[in-house]
DNA sequence: TTGAAAGCGCTAACAG
DNA sequence: CTGTTAGCGCTTTCAA
């Protein structure tokens, strides 16, 4: 069965195609009658009709459509959503994005692949982009005259906008509160520091933090590798070969938390018996987990929100201006911590 | 700065609009000249040229684009990827279907939704849907030429493909495992139990495996909820109350077994110590949480991969075709179980 | 080997 | 209040 089209509806009704999209898209100038309207809205229905969005969107250059890229920032690792935070993360987004009316156009992309593309091809109203370093790739971008929000990207240009947590002072909050507890030596473990990410933030905190206490930095207190479960567990083998010279560790995200923990127990040890952590992120698994980790609370569900309301919001607005969005963060205090005495 | 279209490459190459088409869609009767050729796409890239996808797929009939529906069957949580079986199977359908030159359009659905439109909406070459069940909102989208694959549904009907595994047998399969380890006295711990639905099949595999081994189905032995982490917990108090009257339990979800963990937990309870629990799904999680769950392994990557190539496959192919696909089951122990001895 | 032209299904001036 | 019509950017016969 042929699909019917808008003029199979303008036919059927005994009218013109452009009523039919007039009605059809309850136009702000409603000049319809309401005897024609409700011609038009049987004839539709009784040929179930459905609009073709593609055609629309053609002409009318607006998609409602969001795109979602999420950089596999992590080489080599194809199961990005895996990691729970982006699946709360994007659970938030499809929600609100749905609640709105609009579609999500969902990618990963290699670091080496053009954003540009994805977000052209498409005619997407607007795109999200989660955690991506400065790069060439963004700033293809800006030829579009679309809207583009960053969640947690460090990435400095009135261009974008962007949405994030403070990461420095969240590591501060993490780092100072095992200090509170009368930890004196504390393990830093994170995924690759690098130049203007979020890692480096935190490290930065935790590195602010310790001085302050007039604690020192120390070199075999640091580890970082890969935001993963995998890597958890393998510098918790490496703690143990380093001597277990620390007491407390700062982990910076929650998957990499579950390792640590896991690898822990594999060689008997304990937390927070042996090593008390504070992690960072709070996805909903770290109340899970055993033992719930004390963390870093901050509000992903909320953060996906903003992200799709400030891309909607900045593709409804003809000027562009530059928005910055900054979530509160929180230490929950959970299962993972112990108090410190020598 | 205007985005340059297929006719602006023709103005710079100094050819005609068709004939930059032919170029830049390497038409199998490749008759163009290499030196016209080469001219086009020397122009592309100087004007930088992206094609217009949608315009493309209205005119081509192919968008390139996968639909991915996500039915809440839980009513009321609107975090659907926050369960991690979810997130598990997104990222492997994200990643086959990029490796293969497509996007995805996600969403979720309430389940009185129509699939109907956002697939014929969209021109999705094809639709992925994730655990539906028989119902109105399928049949509609019959009347479409697209093909649909179902994974883990029991939709009967010729007209889908479907993708699954052997729920029944793996219900059996955890359910004996749990009788050779000596406990009599098994819990069943799941979702809802809807009528062709996947806890229903596990249900049987349970009912059957007990019923061989000549051990009664005990109704004070059965909790059914919801599909999540609060349901276990919920289940594990309830479990109490009702006075710990069995050994072991299978639990049909890996998230309501973490649940069923903590909330035994907080009750002073051990796993396996106190109860000993076989799982189902095997997400990446289970071996990452304490004690890692002695589960009904599926590949649950695979399951995505296959999901995207069917839906392809079908598309690429002219005659339509059922086809069904069941992916293999086995248990990996791991520490949630122990022996039980009267 | 290439070009002209007719749409794909819809929106949005502009007329009437 | 409603109809005409010119595209949106691209594919694809059909001719040349």
């Amino acid at each position: 069965m042929k699909r019917a089209g808008i003029k199979d509806v303008a036919k059927e009704a005994g009218v013109s195609v452009s009523t039919v999209s007039y009605v059809l898209n309850r136009t702000p100038t409603e000049t319809i009658s309401p005897e024609t309207s409700r011609r038009v809205l049987e004839a539709a229905k009784r040929l179930n009709y459905v609009p073709n969005l593609n055609a629309r969107s053609l002409s009318s250059r607006r998609s409602n459509l969001i795109g979602v890229l999420i950089p596999q920032t992590e080489p080599g690792r194809e199961l990005v959503f895996s990691n729970p935070f982006y699946g709360d993360l994007l659970s938030s987004i499809e929600y609100t994005a749905r609640q709105r009316g609009y579609h999500l156009l969902l990618s990963g992309t290699q670091e080496d692949q053009s954003y540009l593309s994805i977000a052209r091809n498409r005619g997407v109203d607007g795109i999200i982009i989660i955690g991506t370093y400065p790069g060439e790739n963004l700033n293809e971008l800006k030829q579009m005259d679309i809207p583009v929000v960053l969640v947690d990207s460090y990435v400095k240009d009135e261009y974008f906008h962007t949405i994030g947590i403070e990461d420095k002072e969240g590591a501060k909050l993490a780092t100072r509160y095992l200090i509170e507890k009368g930890h004196r030596r504390i393990a830093f473990i994170s995924g690759s520091i690098r130049e203007n990410g979020v890692n480096m933030k935190r490290w930065q905190g935790y590195c602010e933090a310790m001085t302050e206490a007039g604690l020192p930095v120390e070199e075999d207190a640091i580890y970082s590798g890969t935001v993963d479960y995998e890597y958890g567990a393998i510098a918790a083998h490496e703690f143990v070969e380093r001597g277990r010279r620390q007491s407390a560790a700062f982990v910076t995200a929650d998957i990499i938390t579950m390792g640590v923990i896991k690898g822990l127990m594999e060689q008997g040890l304990r937390v927070p018996r042996d090593l008390s952590v504070v992690s960072f992120d709070d996805v909903n698994l770290s109340q899970m987990a055993y033992p719930a980790f004390t963390t870093v609370h901050q509000d992903i569900a909320e953060k996906g929100r903003q992200a799709v309301l400030l891309a909607l919001d900045a593709a409804s607005r003809k000027e562009r201006r530059h928005t910055e969005c900054i979530l509160p963060l929180s230490i929950v205090e959970r299962d993972s911590v112990m108090e410190w005495r020598e």
